[in-house]
RNA sequence: UGCGGGAUAGGAUAAUGGCAGUCCACGGGGCUCAUAUCCCCGAGGCCCAGGUUCGACUCCUGGUCCCGCAACCA
């Protein structure tokens, strides 16, 4: 077993990884959270004496880079291989340096997922069942999951594809459905017969329980998953009737692909194995670290727990791997109070803020410091003002600075003295706290120390006031800049984790040989070259003229999209928090804020899709459980259809039967809360001004 | 609604039944080698209601609100 319960840091290597970046979109803050708070994981690791790297890949596969790549009319893997490329290029300039970084559709993982899988299935993992999956003959295609809905075979109700989630609650296995339409077309679906293959996490249930008894990491992950345990573990469909994707191993699976979920992470172990076969296995042994003993640590963001927690330790297990030691999961980012939206553009992204001219050090500092691992992190540029001005440039930068600029202009570098014990002992006490922070997986913890350590420099440089002993004593002068350099030192070495390239700039002031990162936390107490030369000032200041500017971009941006948006209906997969809250009060209603006019025209016979008919309201209801949605039947002469809208709380409910409006009737489909949605009532404007006529127009007739 | 996590000063974060502490920001004063650091003083807080207890931020019950996941502004 590969997972002591001892300390780190041990004497077996370890490997750090994050969340694979999912090859669909650009980066930002939220996703560099990650990347980042497991950069500096595996460098804290590092500074004790720990062999530990830091590996990920891009995750290439699946529904949504299939979808969109083929709206763009090219390749998926040119696709995926396009945000792969750029992910590499993106990451060393925030300073994320991994040991080696692949992506899932690589040679390395595609064989790697394909053994591991057919040991599950030597193992007796696997099962085959035959399944009635639902086919939509219009649109050539299968329909997994939440493509189908119908009826509910056990209690009735409408239910989608994969759960009843409006009556009873069950999970339905595919093929259970009855009456399935496909949620593409609208039009009623077939069952064809398909042989799917699934992994028998049930089996792990006990396995799993203990599994996480030892886990560490974050609270979150260790507990979340004990009530997923207790409700009675799923079998796992680890099949899908796709193209994109890893074949599934063997003649028999022909069409299937392994779902995504399914590769993924095997990437954790496959780029491993590629840093392994680079420097050799003398240096680096990824068979040792995953087969025999090894201290594997996963950074993921908090969406995905289940995956790493259940599914990924199962199949570890049925494989034959070691399984985690630790699982981090980190909060989200929000901006300025508010939940991160890529559709709304409300978003500080990786490359803007590489433009704006940051130094990548103060972001890292930034996301690693404000808020536990596990917490959700507001981010705001002015708290990052706050950050860099008050904890960066007044504590550790002035303290680095007035430090090494009195120490050469006294004695051109680091005094003739030793240093005294009490420094030592401070210094110390510092390194044991970053010790116990990597051991807690609090980086907060590892940067507090150094910040800590800089006050406390702050501190010993104006209680000993060196300025005044110079003449008076000189020998006192000395001992205590003497010790003023080597806390600099030391604070440079427990920065570096968060900070590398500062602490380097701090190294290289120091005269030092080398690379920072290659020194570990015993460094800090060794004497700093006895010359040096006249240091510079490491961090600047953010001015308020700046943080305005800023300010003023992000919500002008933000402004823009809100109006934007609606346009792209980004399928169902965009992954991250697309929380789109954001119907506060942007109420000035500016020519400029109005969306556009549509550049392109559509003619006669594109407008003739359009069924828009003349409806009346019959009822309206809220929907229990929904904030904004309502439920509403409306004649349309042929028929009352119902329809879901969100004007729950914009309309007087009560008010609205007997009202005419306007229904475009041959939408499609879709289920909102559990309740279907046969059609789309046109309104207006943020107040949902609801569409009417004022004349004669009979109920039923179209609209043209 | 189900499940999980949470609520401590303007913001962030400690305190496992014993005087609610720390950092930033704020007001006043002092020092000053330095990119205004450090020191002193001040203002300001336990979500609500019950219960257990000599004593509750802490334990129990009920409620409110926030954040995720499952399902949303068709």
């Amino acid at each position: 077993m590969s997972t002591g319960t001892d300390e780190f840091p041990t004497d077996r290597p370890a490997v750090v990884t994050c969340g694979l970046p999912y090859a669909n979109g650009d980066l930002h803050i939220g996703h560099l959270r990650g990347y980042i708070g497991a950069d500096a994981y595996n460098r804290a690791l590092g500074t004790l004496g720990q062999q530990s790297i830091y590996v990920c890949g891009s995750d290439m596969h699946g529904t949504p880079v299939a979808v969109n790549a083929e709206q763009q009319g090219v390749d998926p893997e040119d696709f995926a291989l396009e945000w792969h490329e750029q992910y590499e290029e993106t990451f060393p300039k925030f300073n994320v340096e991994f040991d080696n970084y692949g992506h899932t559709h690589d040679e390395t993982n595609t064989e790697l997922t394909q053994d591991i899988v057919r040991t599950l299935d030597e193992q007796g993992y696997v099962y085959e069942k035959e399944i009635q999956v639902a086919y939509d003959p219009d649109a050539d295609q299968y329909l997994p999951d939440r493509y189908v809905e119908g009826t509910c075979p056990y209690c009735g109700a409408k239910a989608r594809g994969d759960e009843c989630d409006e009556g009873c609650q069950r999970h339905l296995e595919p093929g259970e459905v009855e009456d399935p339409k496909s949620t593409i077309t609208g039009n009623p679906a077939e069952y064809r017969e398909r042989t799917h293959k699934f992994f028998e996490v049930s089996e792990f249930a006990e396995f799993l329980t203990d599994f996480l008894d030892d886990l560490e990491g974050t609270s979150n992950a260790r507990n979340q998953p004990r009530q997923w345990i207790e409700d009675g573990l799923q079998d796992w469909c680890i099949t899908r009737d796709m193209d994109w994707g890893i074949d599934y191993p063997g003649d028999e699976g022909e069409d299937l692909v392994l779902y995504v979920w399914v590769d993924a992470p095997i990437e954790y172990i496959s780029s491993t194995k590629q840093y392994s076969e680079r420097v050799g296995s003398d240096e680096y042994d990824w068979e040792q670290v995953w087969r025999e003993e090894g201290d594997i640590v996963h950074f993921i963001g908090r969406d995905i727990i289940q995956h790493h927690t259940i599914f990924w330790p199962a199949m570890l297990e049925g494989a034959g791997y070691n399984k985690p030691r630790g699982v981090a999961a980190t909060g989200f980012i929000t901006i300025n109070g508010k939940g991160l939206s890529t559709s709304r553009n409300r978003a500080v992204w990786a490359k803007e803020y590489l433009e704006e001219g940051f130094h990548p050090d103060l972001l890292r500092y930034y996301l690693t410091t404000t808020g536990g691992l596990q917490q959700d992190v507001d981010f705001s540029w002015d708290a990052f003002q706050e950050k860099v001005n008050g904890e960066l440039v007044g504590t550790v930068g002035n303290f680095w600075y007035r430090s090494l600029l009195f120490a050469y202009r006294n004695y051109e570098g680091t005094p003739k003295a030793d240093v005294s014990e009490d420094v030592e002992n401070r210094i110390n006490g510092a390194i044991e706290d970053v010790r116990e922070a990597v051991n807690d997986y609090s980086l907060r913890g590892v940067g507090a120390a150094a910040t800590e350590l800089a006050q406390f420099g702050n501190e010993y440089i104006q209680r000993n006031e060196p300025w005044k002993l110079t003449d008076d004593d000189p020998e006192q002068a000395a001992q205590v800049i003497r010790d003023c350099v080597q806390i600099a030192k030391a604070v440079a070495v427990l920065l570096e984790p968060i900070a590398p390239d500062k602490a380097q700039g701090l190294w290289e002031q120091l005269g030092e040989e080398g690379e920072i990162a290659d020194a570990h936390l015993e460094h800090a107490l060794e004497a700093p070259p006895r010359t040096f030369e006249e240091p510079g000032e490491l961090f600047e200041k953010i001015e308020d003229d700046r943080v305005a500017e800023l300010n003023e971009k992000l919500e002008e941006r933000v402004a823009a999209a809100a109006d934007d948006e609606e346009e792209e209906d980004d399928g169902d997969e965009e992954t991250e928090n697309d929380d789109t809250d954001g119907d506060e009060a942007d109420d000035m209603a500016d020519v400029d804020d109005l969306e556009p006019l549509a550049e392109d025209r559509i003619g006669f016979e594109e407008f003739q899709d359009v069924d828009m008919r003349v409806g009346r309201i019959e009822t309206a209801e809220g929907i229990e459980g929904a904030d904004d949605l309502a439920r509403l039947e409306v004649d349309i002469g042929f028929e009352t259809r119902q329809v879901v809208a969100g004007i729950k709380q914009l309309h007087d409910l009560e008010e609205l039967p007997g009202e005419k409006c306007i229904l475009l009737a041959n939408m499609e489909p879709a289920e909102l809360f559990g309740v279907e949605s046969n059609g789309m009532i046109l309104a207006a404007g943020d107040e949902a001004d609801l569409l009417t006529t004022h004349g004669d127009a009979e109920v039923g007739e179209k609209v043209q």
